[in-house]
DNA sequence: CGCTTGCTTGGAGCGCACTCCAGGGTTTTA
DNA sequence: TAAAACCCTGGAGTGCGCTCCAAGCAAGCG
């Protein structure tokens, strides 16, 4: 199979994911199965893994990736974090402070918490141009009901 | 003067730029003042120009750009727009459809909207994201103060 | 007049976050 | 057991959004 986001991805009516986790003590996955959980490639989970951003995985007998629920878990918070625009490297040093030990807790709180800050200054700035926007839409709206009079008339 | 956005900014208490547009009629304005009133670099500004991203430019008798106060106004929207994670393809798509005239007011109409709905739908995600980030913090807070108390003891 | 500062251009370079390739080994399915 | 599908690695390539460079013109000042 070529590794791709777009592939054969079963889903349910609701568009979401229908591949489901595994118990605990059972969860074992390999690459693909996560690219498919996740919606990142396999060349990005390898990429992340290389870069300092993934904890320790497990490797079968053979060498091959075998993911488990944490592992997951911790996917689920780097999108998260992605998607807020952090930049890769913070993220790669949050999980530094993570593999460090629990005297590091101080380190993360702080980190999360200026994180928390830029998030809600983002969805701020994200309102600001939405009242922006719909300014600009109501007026082509009424550039559009204009038009539509004028040749009505 | 070497061309950069941190460079000597007049601001007042607040943080804001001191920097004021001129009225209309006299508003003309060399290429370093528009990047101090928008934080964008000159390169930045000639590479928008360059791309079409821009209006036509007025130009001084040498061939120096003469930007104006509706040049300011469309680098706002830009600005917003960048905000919002449009890529610059799709904002040169709206420009162009600005150029091209009247005729395209539906489908500027439209983009906006899909806009917005983007927009709308990264603020859930942010959101979304800040929930979780706050799940973290209290959970390390807690830890800070589990910490403490055993350290107390 | 020379000096400094700012503006012009086309094109090259950079940093980020992937994305892919070559060349090989492994696992599953028919 | 053989073909198809999947996984491995190090390293090269890509697309985006700038960012900078070289070489030259122009304006203001002592």
């Amino acid at each position: 199979m070529v590794e791709t986001t777009t592939g054969t991805r079963t889903e349910n009516c609701a568009g979401l994911p229908l591949y489901e986790r595994r118990p605990e003590g059972q969860d074992k996955y390999t690459i693909s199965e996560v690219a498919t959980l996740t919606g990142l490639t396999a060349h990005t989970l390898r990429w992340y893994e290389r870069i300092g951003l993934m904890p320790h995985i497990d490797r079968s007998h053979t060498g091959q990736r075998r993911y488990r629920n944490r592992d997951l878990d911790w996917l689920d918070l780097v999108g998260k974090l992605r998607l807020t625009g952090m930049p890769v490297a913070d993220m790669v040093r949050y999980a530094e402070l993570v593999r460090e030990g629990d005297h590091t807790y101080a380190e993360r709180f702080d980190l999360l918490k200026s994180t928390r800050e830029d998030v809600l200054a983002r969805i701020a700035e994200l309102q600001d141009t939405l009242s922006v926007l719909d300014r600009k839409i109501n007026f082509y709206a009424d550039a559009g009901q204009a038009l539509a009079s004028e040749r009505a008339s």
